[in-house]
DNA sequence: CAATTGTGGAATGTCGACAATTCATAGGTG
DNA sequence: CACCTATGAATTGTCGACATTCCACAATTG
């Protein structure tokens, strides 16, 4: 049972991989989310189906689907013969978005505290976000900081947890992209995340989850008229 | 400005209530979901468009985009090309769900405590519960325990929270459905609201979160053998 | 002139037909 | 005999056309 399914006489070299079959839904999906996510889509803008048909150079059947995708993702809502549109982003949307997913991560660290899982990717991000604040590198920064908080969802070994999690930061994204660029000096936040890290390796379960709590509080501290103004 | 709108000049009657025009996709949706959350369409099941479109006699068009909600829900997923099933229910999921649904109602009873919502409503569907634990209704005792619960999320007053917990229930249901008649004592059940709702009234928080936190964990035991079966 | 009623455009909603893909199975080939 | 290959049925993916609905604004009516 070394082959379990048995190989090929000439086998395909490993770094020809297949060829994906993407529908197009999900690309155009892909693509409208990213125009979303990235603020080039701002909240508000009508999203028509005749004209994102022609712009593509695809029906309206995928255009549709793709909308519906992109509704579940809660980015786009739709009202009845009337049209769809970039969901507004209200203050109020911000910070519930936010203070939800404080709740995640402190439930993600409590399961961490409970599963002992091994800390090692999370000490590798830190380690990531220190280069990156050393270079002055914004974007490297961000990426981090997302990798670190997405490890540490991870390891709380909860499928649910993970999928609301990463649905949740979808908006974050957005946010992030509509709001003026940080102020923020970067290796402050860098220098946030190895306490956290300790306390997990301390297996002090209540400081860890203040720490976590603080962080994610803090990165939802703005200025609301900011989002305000970009409706 | 008693009349914002000036009213016609013979106002229809208030019983006259206005013609919703529900699309069929709504429709179908509907009554997909609510064949899967009574358990009527079981875990596995596959969904093909043609027999439904010929079955419910409409276009293929608006059974995808049912179909499509009902994945938003997490109730149903597609494997391109090859089909779209009721989402198997491992015994994993179950409890992921419910724990996920623990962490929600103590966020619930955090912020209740924070804001310092009314509680009448807890009163009156815990008055509901023994009501119909007295006449041995398991179904309206079920009724009201969902009222309660859902009471209880809505008073934290936090609308993504709401959704969330909503679309958790939708699972819920559908677990509820396949399991085997609860064996619960009825009056028990009743009788593990009010001292939710008294420790909220004293402002005892701790408490609060404890019973809410029992209570939920209590509600997910069961035999996971029971949903594995039913796939 | 105010309120109601008609009308046209724009958008979504629905449909039936065709294309593309997958899997299973039967048949070929060394 | 083991492995590849072709065929076909079943299913989803995509398309273009038509139907329905809504909104805004003009036309009408008292």
């Amino acid at each position: 049972m070394t082959t379990p399914k048995p190989a090929l006489a000439h086998p395909m070299p490993d770094d020809i991989a297949p060829i994906e079959n993407v529908p197009l839904r999900v690309q155009v999906a892909d693509r409208l989310r990213s125009a979303i996510l990235s603020g080039r889509l701002r909240p508000g803008t009508g999203l028509v189906e005749t004209a994102l048909a022609e712009q593509m150079n695809v029906s309206r059947a995928p255009i549709r689907e793709a909308i519906q995708i992109l509704e579940n993702d809660g980015l786009v809502e739709t009202i009845a013969y009337k049209g769809k549109r970039v969901k507004p982003l209200t203050a109020r949307e911000v910070a519930e978005t936010y203070s939800l997913r404080e709740v995640f991560e402190v439930m993600a660290v409590r399961r961490i505290m409970e599963n002992g899982a091994p800390l090692d990717a999370l000490y590798q991000h830190c380690d990531e976000m220190n280069a990156a604040a050393k270079a002055d590198d914004f974007a490297a920064l961000v990426a981090a900081d997302e990798a670190f908080h997405h490890a540490l969802i991870r390891l709380a070994d909860h499928d649910l947890l993970l999928a609301s999690w990463k649905n949740l930061y979808l908006r974050i994204h957005q946010i992030m992209a509509l709001r003026n660029r940080d102020e923020r000096n970067l290796a402050e936040v860098a220098g946030n995340h190895p306490p956290i890290v300790q306390a997990l390796a301390d297996g002090d379960r209540d400081r860890a989850i203040k720490l976590i709590s603080d962080h994610t509080r803090a990165l939802a501290a703005f200025d609301p008229a900011t989002i305000v103004q970009a409706l």
